[in-house]
DNA sequence: GCAAGTGATGAACCGTAGTTCACTTCTTCC
DNA sequence: GGAAGAAGTGAACTACGGTTCATCACTTGC
């Protein structure tokens, strides 16, 4: 056996691999889904196209992998800001802001995890994180009904309402790339009455 | 002039059109945007694919006249919802339960028109209309406030949330085909809940 | 240093589907 | 009936971008 793979060898193509994905993310916070052209990510992380397909499969692949990467950073900070302590109406407001901040921070990118269109693998991993952020609101409204802090209802449907409510309401100002002053607080407001949070 | 296009003439083409755009739909009825080529579309009509374009610039056009004609309904129906008298909490109430309905009624459409990744054309128009659904509720929330039915709170983002729970809530089943007993009611006692209505 | 085998390359390939166009068929009107 | 021209046809064309693969460069272990 006069080859085989060294740990350094690894580290060179698990290093190689992870600046494919940082390419192809940075291209999509650039020009969205539509800048990821396996050419131009292979050029931006500076191998040839071929190279590409020594780390990933396909095409598909490797924007699966770009977009659970981005997704599951976002989920996790809102997921962290939903463990605070306090009311749950505190903490539902605090993950409305995080997300929304967090969108306007990188609103190409934004847009094109929350909206974008995209090949049906992406849309299947989109519903995937749609349904982790919801699980992370219903969790807040199930607990926040056990309290006595909610009224009682639907957890399902009130998360789900609340995710599909931050992304319609950030889609536009998403696209313009910039978010109209009120509209956060005008936000949070309509997210906690949702809930049946008293004001 | 040897030739004049006649009325016969005109409302045979324009019947030709007609029958066109109602082929494309039934594609999108059956199939979502993917059934929408060019050649499945001109074949379901029974006229050759080079015809297509004696009637549309391209394909793009054909995508775009189906969606808005399919929206139009769809949004006419809401609105009509909206018209009725009685207090406005039940209003929207009956705007909830008309657009679930008449979704379920044609879930692979509904799919389509929602949320299914499509040309950047027909993304436009469906920004567009989604635009139309808000106008369609915030004149709702609007009235409520004014006649003091509502608490005092910004109806556009009191829309957008109501828009984006309805899409939210009803995609995931849409796909399925199949909407959980329950839901429907669950969704209605939130959307009035994004409101302040009392309970 | 050398044989065996892996990683990288990028130009060529290929499948798909939208679009075109030379041709046929039909309609109008003198 | 026949000339002028429009409507309809569908096979061929074309653009596009993902994928492949023959080739080269490099790494390993003796």
């Amino acid at each position: 056996m006069p080859y085989r793979r060294t740990t350094a060898v690894q580290e060179r193509l698990d290093a190689a691999r992870a600046r494919l994905l940082d390419a192809a993310e940075h291209q999509v916070r650039a020009h969205g889904w539509a800048g990821c052209s396996v050419a131009a990510v292979a050029e931006a992380a500076g191998v040839a196209t071929g190279t590409v397909y020594r780390h990933l499969p396909d095409k598909a692949a490797l924007l699966v992998e770009v977009f659970r990467i981005a997704s599951q950073r976002e989920v996790d900070a809102v997921a962290a800001a939903a463990n605070g302590t306090g009311p749950v109406v505190a903490c539902v407001a605090r993950c409305v802001e995080v997300f929304a901040q967090r969108a306007f921070a990188a609103p190409r990118l934004a847009y094109a995890l929350l909206a974008e269109p995209a090949s049906p693998e992406v849309e299947a991993a989109r519903l995937e994180y749609r349904r982790a952020y919801r699980a992370v609101f219903a969790a807040l409204v199930a607990e926040g009904v056990e309290r006595g802090e909610l009224p009682a209802q639907d957890a399902e449907v009130a998360a789900a309402a609340i995710v599909g409510a931050l992304a319609e309401v950030l889609v536009v100002p998403l696209r313009d790339g910039a978010l109209p002053r009120g509209t956060l607080h005008a936000l949070t407001a309509t997210t906690l009455r949702t809930l049946g949070a008293p004001a």
